[in-house]
DNA sequence: GATATCATGTAAGGGGTTACATGATTGT
DNA sequence: ACAATCATGTAACCCCTTACATGATATC
């Protein structure tokens, strides 16, 4: 799924400009998929030279113009056709557990530094996915949900076994490893 | 952390060929890292080049010459210097979590099939993450641990709340939804 | 006879990010 | 004064994936 289905899909709630889309994945959503302008603004030049949105435009006072999408019916069945294809598995990239693996190479200190680290971003993720908000229809809440449970397991293992990874740095045997 | 890292991690536990590089990545890493060889070719060649690697040829009976890879000292010092650095989020693309939150264009029958596919996907995932294996270190430990804890609490929560996204298609309510 | 393993690499293309360019308004 | 918010867009670049090209050996 690349921007221009996500930014049909978020269009299939209701009529929004570029810049509200981007907004949109500025909440919980960022956590399981992110866009920048750059990707946004190009994606929905396509989607509209392909008839599957429509632009408005809104001239505002002293402002640049607002340029409204709302999604057409070929949008929303293309928009259906690719939501009822079979689902890819999610990428994941975690430089955090990648580094885990190759810590051997780190300081006590800098594991230790890099755990309390990561135990404070799970902490400000699960807070911010504490969302009764205006969060747009049940799949929304669904998400929210599963992201906590997600944040939330990842925090208990980090803190129950951070002690499998902090004493056995490399570094600590011998100050020079070179 | 791009291929180029991650070759000089896998090369720091020891020599290695790209293809036994790449090997490494369909293990349990597969699930936080991935590359394919369209991208560990080159980035060997540029760690070559760098002189942060070095390459011993091994001629082969009918097989192409084996190229084994050595992490250098001053490879090793330019991996230790990226680990040290404070590390970037977790980049997640989660098509799953997307089409959930557009789920609501999605028939009864579609949303169940998702489900039962994604829940066995979770299933064989853990079986997979059950490595006492070969695994090199105590990182890769923590880090099958971690993975098979997340996919855990990922089951038991698509289960306990599968009823809330199921029974809120807009299909159910009108055949044509155009 | 087909598929998998071993083993390397390249080229085209895709999809994205970052940084830049512009500019008024509102809040600290 | 300075930063943030609103609002759009482009261009350079990056990194990666997919598919191709090659080819022997072993297994089913």
């Amino acid at each position: 799924m690349d921007t221009k289905i996500f930014c049909l899909g978020i269009l299939s709630f209701g009529d929004a400009t570029g810049y509200e889309i981007k907004k949109q994945l500025e909440g919980p959503f960022r956590h399981f998929y992110d866009a920048s302008f750059g990707s946004i603004y190009p994606a929905l030049g396509k989607l509209t030279d392909a008839a599957l949105v429509e632009r408005t435009e809104l001239a505002q006072d002293k402002r640049p113009d607002k340029k409204v999408y709302s999604i057409t019916p070929a949008g929303k069945m293309a928009l259906m056709d690719e939501l009822a294809k079979p689902i890819s598995g999610d990428k994941v990239k975690s430089d955090f557990l990648a580094t885990i693996v190759f810590s051997e190479l780190l300081s006590p200190a800098a594991i230790d530094q890099m755990i309390a680290d990561r135990l404070a971003a799970y902490d400000s993720a699960i807070t911010e996915l504490d969302c009764e908000q205006t969060m747009t229809g049940p799949g929304a809440h669904f998400v929210c949900g599963f992201g906590k449970a997600l944040y939330t397991a990842a925090r208990d293992y980090l803190e129950n076994h951070r002690h499998e990874i902090v004493g056995h740095s490399l570094l600590t045997k011998s100050e020079k490893v070179l």
